[in-house]
DNA sequence: GATATCGATTAGTAGATACTAATGCATTAG
DNA sequence: CTAATGCATTAGTATCTACTAATCGATATC
């Protein structure tokens, strides 16, 4: 079955499947910003990996970045996750499932 | 970066990046029980396909099966996409994106 | 009992993908 | 101006993956 443009909802897991992906997409979302240096550290592989899982993630519309001097620093973007927020949703799993933290969370937000 | 048993959120979203396995498992979804058969018939792949993309889904926790003579019927199982809830419950992402559609649908449920 | 059907499994293959090492391009520092 | 740093990109490679075609075991049908 092809899709010559993968649907955004294959665009979206397909980046969150690799766990190095994965992982460095948790230290953006973790980090109000971060560079790509820091990202390097500690990630357990080369700097120029790291630019190209970047560049996935950007693809899928998870992180956007912003040059300043030599450094460029990542930011989340977590609107990219609305697809597979919406994926899970029209298959109903979610409301269901977390419809008691749902109501709490309601409560503390605007008791 | 290495891992050995690949973590289940992992699982689940491999699972979940091929559009092809998605589709099946959509179709499972949608129906309350199918069989083999039935979901090879405009998948666009050979029976063989279908039945390895059907392994993939069971080890990931999404659905389960049931024998029944010389056909086997599989059903969803919800709670094995948990790990990706978890996931991004976890980095925010969820209640904030959609917290008016909650509301409401919470309203709905039980005003 | 012989034959057909269902589904899992296997071997083989083409293409994707995650990585490294190396290089190039800016920008900043000396 | 020259050297160093930060990041992207490229070419090359090993591994993974989605698929087909073929086969096998089990159950059902004739």
């Amino acid at each position: 079955m092809i899709e010559v443009v993968p649907n955004p909802v294959t665009t979206v897991m397909r980046a969150l499947a690799d766990p190095t992906r994965r992982a460095v997409l948790e230290r953006v979302f973790e980090s109000k910003e971060i560079t790509v240096g820091e990202l390097t550290i500690g990630s357990g592989v080369t700097q120029g990996a790291i630019s190209q899982h970047l560049k996935s993630l950007k693809q899928a519309g998870l992180v956007a970045e912003r040059a300043e001097g030599r450094n460029v620093y990542y930011r989340a973007a977590p609107q990219g996750l609305e697809p597979l927020v919406a994926w899970m949703d029209h298959y109903g799993v979610f409301w269901r499932e977390r419809f008691q933290n749902l109501r709490e969370l309601l409560k503390e937000i605007d008791p």
